[in-house]
Order: C-alpha cells, then sequence, then structure tokens
DNA sequence: TGCATCAGCTTGTACCAACAAGCTGAGCAA
DNA sequence: TTGCTCAGCTTGTTGGTACAAGCTGATGCA
C-alpha cells in the first residue's frame, strides 16, 4: 500500500492541505517540530518534506520564523508592444507599466565597454570578444527586485551614435535616439527560455529556492543588419510576458475593469 | 573569513569545476564517498550540497548510479508563425519542425467534454464550469516526453463545428477546418510563465528536481470572440520561444547553416 | 557459451544528537 | 513611556549510524 517514502507522504499531505485551503498563502505551516510529533517521524525526515515543498516553490521558509505558503502577484509584460518609436523602450515602457499598476518603479544603471560574451556576439554577428557597449539595468517594484536587463550595441554602432556610452540616461529613449541617427530598428528576433537561475541571478533578483528565472532575449534589427541585443531576466514566479499577434478587436471588447 | 556553510562551499567548488569543464556534461561527479573525504565533511553535508546543484537543474542523481552532470539539448519553437492557415496547427507545425531536426516525433491523443477551469472560462469568456471540448495532446521526441497541450473550445463552438468532438485527429487542422466553417481565427493572444512543475506535471513530462516549466497559454480570437484557449507546457530546460516581429529580412542574411 | 547469482559499489531513506543563528515577546530598567 | 536584555521559540548546520534499494561486473555453474 504505503510505498511513497514517509517524506514524500508528509510532502504530500500538507501538499493538499496548502491546495485545499487549509493553510492559505501567506499563513505560517506548523514548526518542524510540531509535525514530527503529528507524523510520528523524526525531525530530519519532515525537514525532508518540507525541502520537497520549498524546491517546488510553494512555501518559502526562514530561521527563527517558520515555513510560509507563498503568494505570488503576478505582473504582466505585454512583449509585443515594447518596442516601437510611438512607445520606446529602455525604461519607459517599464515605468510606465509599474506607475499604471500602482506600484513604484525605481532602478539603477550602469555603461560600460566589455568584450562580447558568445551568446551575444552570435546574435549581433560580431566577432566574440569585439567589444560591445553595454547599457545594464536593475530594476525594482516596490523596492522589490524585479528584472535585470543588459543591452549590448556593437562597437560599429557607437562611432555613428556616441551618445550610447554616456553613463546617464538617454532621455528621448535609445531607440528614438538611434532612429534620429538614421538608424531604424524594423524588427526583432525574441527568444524565451526558462532555467534555475545561478547564484550571481539568484542574489540581484533576491530569488529563494524553488523560483525560475525567465530568461528574454530581444535582438533588434535595422533593414541590412543587427543593431543590438538585449537580454533580460525575470523572477518567474512574479511576472507573465505577453504577446498580441493579428486582430485582437474581439478581446477588449466587453472587458471588465 | 570563510562565512560560508560548508554545504554551499562543496556545491561551490563543484560549480565551479563543472563551468571550467573539469566535469564536462554528461559525466560523473565523485561519489558521495570520494567527496566526503576530499572535503573532509559528513556524508550528511556532502548530500546537503549535492543537493543545490541538483535543484539548481546542474546535475542529476540516479540511485546505484551517481551524479552526472545534466547535459541539455535546446529545442527552437517558433511561436509567431505557428498559426496561419498556411500552416495549420494541431500537431503539423511540431511533427514538421520535429522531423526537419532529424528527430522522430511521437504523440498520444484524447477528447473530452469537460467543466471549463476558471483560468480557461476568463480566456474564452464563458462561465466558469460551463462545459467545454477539451482537445488534449501528450507529444514526445525521441520517445521523451517534451509538452502536453490541452485545447479548450467553447461548447457553443461545438454546435457550428461537431468535429471538434470526435475523438480522431482532425486530418486538415482545426484551425482550417473552423475556417471552412466560416470560424476564422484573426488574431491570438499569448501569455509564457515560468515555475515549478507539480507532481502531475512532472510525471508527464518526466522531469527531475532543479527543472521549470515553461507555461504557453495562447487564446484564438475571431472577428467577435475567443473561440479557443490552448495552454502547453513544456520542458523549460530543452525548450525555447522564439518569435519574430517587423521585418526581420537582416536576420537570415549571410546565415551560416 | 550462456545464464544466473552475488559481492561490492552507488544513492535513498530514516533515525538520533548537538549546537548555531535568527526572531519575538515578556519583563525589567532607566 | 521608552528602550534594552534575554528566555524561548523557530530553522540552519553538521556530525553520526543503520539499513534499503538500484546498478555492474566478476564468478561460477550448467
Amino acid at each position: 500500500m504505503n510505498k511513497q517514502p514517509k517524506y514524500r507522504q508528509v510532502a504530500d499531505a500538507l501538499r493538499r492541505e496548502i491546495d485545499n485551503g487549509t493553510y492559505p498563502p501567506g499563513s505560517r505551516l506548523p514548526s518542524e517540530s510540531e509535525l514530527s510529533a503529528r507524523f510520528d517521524a523524526s525531525r530530519n525526515t519532515i525537514r525532508n518534506g518540507l525541502n520537497l515543498l520549498v524546491t517546488q516553490g510553494l512555501v518559502s521558509s526562514s530561521q527563527g520564523l517558520g515555513y510560509e505558503v507563498t503568494k505570488h502577484e503576478v505582473f504582466e509584460l505585454n512583449a509585443s508592444r515594447f518596442e516601437n518609436l510611438e512607445f520606446p523602450q529602455n525604461g519607459d515602457a517599464y515605468s510606465t507599466d509599474v506607475t499604471n499598476a500602482g506600484r513604484r518603479p525605481h532602478q539603477t544603471f550602469r555603461v560600460e565597454l566589455t568584450p562580447a560574451p558568445a551568446y551575444v556576439a552570435e546574435r549581433l554577428k560580431v566577432e566574440e570578444g569585439s567589444r560591445a557597449v553595454l547599457r545594464f539595468c536593475h530594476r525594482f517594484v516596490d523596492d522589490v527586485p524585479w528584472s535585470t536587463q543588459a543591452t549590448h550595441y556593437p562597437e560599429w554602432l557607437v562611432e555613428q551614435g556616441p551618445r550610447l556610452t554616456e553613463p546617464g540616461d538617454i532621455a528621448e529613449g535609445t531607440t528614438r535616439y538611434l532612429a534620429s541617427l538614421g538608424i531604424e530598428q524594423v524588427g526583432y528576433f525574441d527568444e524565451i527560455s526558462a532555467r534555475m537561475p545561478t547564484p550571481e541571478e539568484a542574489r540581484l533578483l533576491e530569488i529563494g529556492a524553488g523560483v525560475p528565472v525567465l530568461l528574454w532575449t530581444r535582438t533588434g534589427f535595422s533593414n541590412d543588419r543587427p543593431i543590438r541585443c538585449t537580454v533580460t531576466t525575470f523572477r518567474g514566479d512574479l511576472n507573465r510576458m505577453n504577446y498580441e499577434i493579428g486582430d485582437l478587436s474581439a478581446r477588449s471588447e466587453n472587458e471588465p475593469q
């Protein structure tokens, strides 16, 4: 009958109770010692079971406090609207979206000249290790880390648009700035994948165990070649990316709210 | 100096050695007892460290065999090309893509009439729990589970397209079938998110610890209302979704291969 | 030769013990 | 009242032990 190992039974029982509302999001689970008594198992076995739930992102633990059922509030990102001249990118769409949602945006910004990593060089069609401008952005919503965004521009582009290396923000947006120089972004290629965060990503995004990152790579093209490559990392549990394709007039009709 | 707990030092050291090629993808790590000797730590501590790497998706373990460095082979999905009348969906694009990649596609298929889940009902603009046709697809590549796809059609649509409830495949594709009835899909709305798999998903996709799922929801619209909602789950480590937006003629120029 | 068995490796499960470290509220002191 | 300390809760870390269970290659029998 009871072929499942005990720590798995513990995890399954707790998961059911989380699902059926016995422990709603934000509430605390019983302590390890209480669970130990309830399931007649050692503390180690209980910890094994709880650890399963943690790595699945259902609960989080903190020393001294206990285990808490996680609650997410998903943030919507409209990826197909981001980039055109009406709505230039580079923080504008982000700040607007966040403010409209009644949240407070905040970002730190950094510019450097670095060798292009292989992944980026491939997409920009330049030599691996050749120089590129990196504009790096670390974004927060209500002071919670939200995403990191690293945009690389190939070196040949800098000769035409020297302001790309300026340390500050480009007020009108980089897309619009480049367009004013006759370099227009006429299309882009998006790649989306998911994986567990590297320690570096976990640090920047303050991600605990059991939360994957969404990786979004956007390569922008002018008429004749790639002009930038943006790699954005999001907390997977707090973000959802949206694409609108074709005629969606039926979607907004009678939309509640 | 050495503030990091020992099990973390073990994980970090092994991660570095994986990154720098000491243990390339597919190779085996030393056994727990060997590592125990090397790091002068108990087996429990070593297991704690290894468990970190497992939940981060860097290595996988199996009883009797040991720990193996994972290797992924990413599969590209062109999401913006999937759905139009030239390339109808429902397995066609999947089979074509997989065959073109020199792999062997295989899928199981199921049709049922069920109450629409809340998530789907919201998108189809029907009452939660009202009946809907579910066409469910479990897809494999070279006999490895690849994705599950659940498409819901609202009940009112079935009255116009009764073949939707047929248990078998619809040869010409559902999109084309519906178009032949005058119900044309003129646009769609995509939502993409990532999270850790539920036990059910882990079972269907044979996902081990440390691998997230990519969730792809596509809602298709006719001129006046939503006509279907497709939820696809992928192994996050084996798939990458692509979107092409705008003019990308520059992308394919001089493309190798 | 061919096949079954088993020793000896591996990880998995389960228990015990002890102390470190973080948090909270009670209670005392200024 | 305000602020500090500390007892007593929580989880985190590390050590130990024992046996179960899966895999592989060597051994030896038919």
